[in-house]
RNA sequence: GGUCCGGUAGCUCAGUUGGAUAGAGCAUCAGCCUUCUAAGCUGAGGGUCAUUGGUUCGAAUCCAAUCCGGAUCACCA
């Protein structure tokens, strides 16, 4: 914001200077480095050439003609090769800060009218949340949240995973095996429970495909022979055909899964406002195909399948209808991306999902924007990195998953121990300890999870496991406490309106340089649907609150002015890292 | 093989619309709790920004080639 003005003004006196028009991208301004004086750097290389000036002579005419026209916002300049550093008077940071202190929309944008939906978590209902599907739903949430606080719509949706292959396979699983046992029974999460009988087919299975290999046939041929396989095969079949046992079994299954899911959720903090069930969907898209096959956007081969052709766009042929009419993956995502226009009238679409669906979305995208769904240039995949384990990947057969339930306990346990270490809630009743625990080890997980930009694969050590000390969630929740404590203690007398005095001193105007940038950090993060952006600037503002406080006391000021210029600092930095830690679906506490 | 993504300190990551001496955290070492919460602060060491070449006043950032790692290119989802 400041910056922008600083543009604009720049662009303003050398239009004055030089009688010709400048624009923004003629020139570039940024942050003065610490080690010089000024707040802000007009880089003036860019300029020098085509003016044909020195940048002595360029920095000095332009200097002396900003602060003519602009007296009660600079103080002064200075020019070091080639670089015009600008003083901005601190009644600037007085008013901002006196009308901000107490402002908790502070940065955030006004409605824009913009209708988006954001499309995350989208689970199978055959196994339990791992660690990448966290880091799938802290993002999705974030993103949904981060957009609102720019002006958007948003409108939160899930694709639940419902049907298939491989939820048969834990139906018969649990058929052959569990003897009626039920996640009542064995007092189990009903998503852990049905997880269980996942695992217990793909036992089965590798068995009797071994059983057969060694009885002669070949690695296909057993793979395709296997009984329990084909009678998963089966089950499919009579699921697709509405049997009456099968769709009881099915349904049973599935509400012990969401009863565990709703769990989970609940606990982290994702919601959504619209769910689909794949169960609904996956007969969507057919009837699109059929009018763009007349329309010549698909074409059907010989054997009746249907395809478009990407080799243009410098993709594959894809097909979108099996030769026996019956639908794949996209077909149906073609038929949702139809549907939510339908039900919304959306005006963009983002999908979070892994980057290994990178390919799949671009066909998704391509073929939207061929049968011209009014909102398809829109459509943006947030793909994101996997989340390894320092041996590598997680692989469910070799049981290397990390379970999401398993390290929200461990992150609390972890938190919870740290805080009786230190002592210092020794009063709090064991709901607000709970509570508090919760805040904290989620808080680290949530922070850890967002603050790397989202295409980047990153790396999970369960045995250092997540850190509570320096670039973390925690050190800013702690931050956070700290201000509230003062605020306790000390209140903001609004009478006071001149902060007098011997100006603000460099750690006070750091601070209310980074409080000021948070309507750009937010616009920032909502272009990039980046919330590491977010994540980054509240540790920075964090960090230097902290050296702010070991350096000065607030209480202690030198003058009541001093104290109470301080005050408001503080307090408008609490509500800044606050909003920016909601943004990322992370509680801040008063006291921890 | 085609396409896409990544390679920056011992480790995990910032920084890429080209700008001043490349920054954090962790780890290591040295300091700081009679004063607002030490989950904190201050300082030190640690770098051929994968490699090579190019573009220019200036390149971690842009271009080209190469090397390494990953994803994907299913009548799976």
């Amino acid at each position: 914001m400041i910056v922008s003005q600083v543009k604009e003004k720049v662009a303003a006196a050398l239009e004055q200077l030089f009688n010709q028009p400048f624009t923004e991208k003629d020139f570039q301004v940024n942050q003065t480095k610490p080690e010089f004086e000024g707040d802000y750097t007009v880089v003036l290389f860019s300029l020098v050439k085509s003016l044909k000036l020195s940048p002595d002579q360029l920095g000095n005419s332009l200097g002396n003609q900003l602060l003519k026209n602009h007296p009660d916002l600079f103080t002064g300049f200075n020019i070091i090769k080639g670089f015009l550093n600008l003083s901005i008077k601190d009644e600037f940071w007085f008013s901002l800060l006196e009308e901000n202190f107490a402002n908790n929309s502070f940065g955030k944008a006004t409605a824009t009218g913009i209708k988006v939906m954001v499309e995350y978590s989208s689970p199978n209902t055959n196994k339990p949340l791992h660690l990448g599907h966290l880091r799938n739903n802290f993002l999705g949430w974030s993103i949904a949240e981060i957009l609102k606080a720019n002006g958007n719509e948003v409108i939160k949706t899930c694709v639940v995973n419902d049907r298939g292959i491989h939820i048969c396979k834990s139906m018969l699983a649990w058929k052959l095996f569990s003897n009626g046992a039920t996640p009542q029974t064995t007092n189990q999460k009903g998503d852990h429970f049905v997880g269980d009988y996942y695992v217990k087919f793909n036992d089965a299975y590798k068995k009797e495909v071994e059983d057969l290999i060694s009885a002669g046939q070949s690695k296909e041929d057993a793979e395709r022979n296997s009984p329990i396989m084909q009678q998963t095969q089966e089950m499919l079949k009579k699921w697709e055909a509405g049997d009456p046992e099968t769709m009881e079994l099915w349904r049973t299954m599935n509400q012990w899964v969401y009863a565990g899911f709703d769990e989970t959720y609940k606990r982290i903090g994702s919601d959504f406002d619209r769910i689909y069930y794949e169960s609904q969907t996956y007969l969507l898209g057919r009837d699109t195909v059929q009018e763009g096959l007349k329309k010549g956007i698909f074409f059907r081969k010989e054997d009746g399948s249907v395809w478009i052709d990407l080799t243009a766009d410098g993709l594959d042929e894809k097909l979108v209808l099996r030769k026996d009419g019956t639908s794949v993956y996209i077909t149906q995502d073609i038929g949702l991306a139809q549907d939510k226009y339908r039900e919304y009238g959306i005006d963009k679409s983002i999908y979070v999902i892994g980057d290994e669906q990178n390919y799949h979305m671009k066909v998704l995208k391509l073929i939207c924007q061929k049968i011209g769904l009014p909102y398809a240039d829109s459509i943006y995949h947030l793909s994101y990195g996997m989340v390894e384990l320092p041996t590598g990947k997680m692989k469910s057969r070799e049981g290397t998953v990390v379970d999401a339930d398993d390290i929200v306990d461990e992150m609390n346990a972890i938190a919870a121990r740290h805080t009786a270490e230190l002592g210092k809630v020794q009063d709090f009743a064991p709901e607000s300890l709970k509570e508090l625990y919760d805040t904290i080890g989620l808080g680290a997980l949530k922070f850890f999870l967002l603050r790397v930009e989202p295409k980047k694969k990153m790396v999970f050590n369960p045995e250092e496991s997540v850190d509570f000390h320096g670039f973390t969630g925690p050190f800013i929740q702690y931050t956070h406490a700290r201000i509230k404590s003062i605020l306790r203690k000390e209140s903001i007398n609004s009478s006071y309106k001149n902060y007098d005095g011997n100006g603000l001193l460099p750690l006070e105007k750091s601070l209310l340089i980074s409080l000021e940038q948070y309507g750009d950090i937010l616009q920032q993060s909502a272009t990039e649907l980046n919330p590491s952006v977010i994540a980054i600037f509240a540790f920075n503002l964090a960090k230097t609150f902290n050296s702010f406080y070991a350096e000065h006391s607030v209480m202690q000021a030198e003058t009541e002015s001093k104290k109470q210029l301080r005050l408001r600092i503080a307090a408008m930095t609490a509500i800044v890292l606050s909003s920016s830690m909601r943004l990322l679906g992370i509680r801040v506490p008063e006291r921890m």
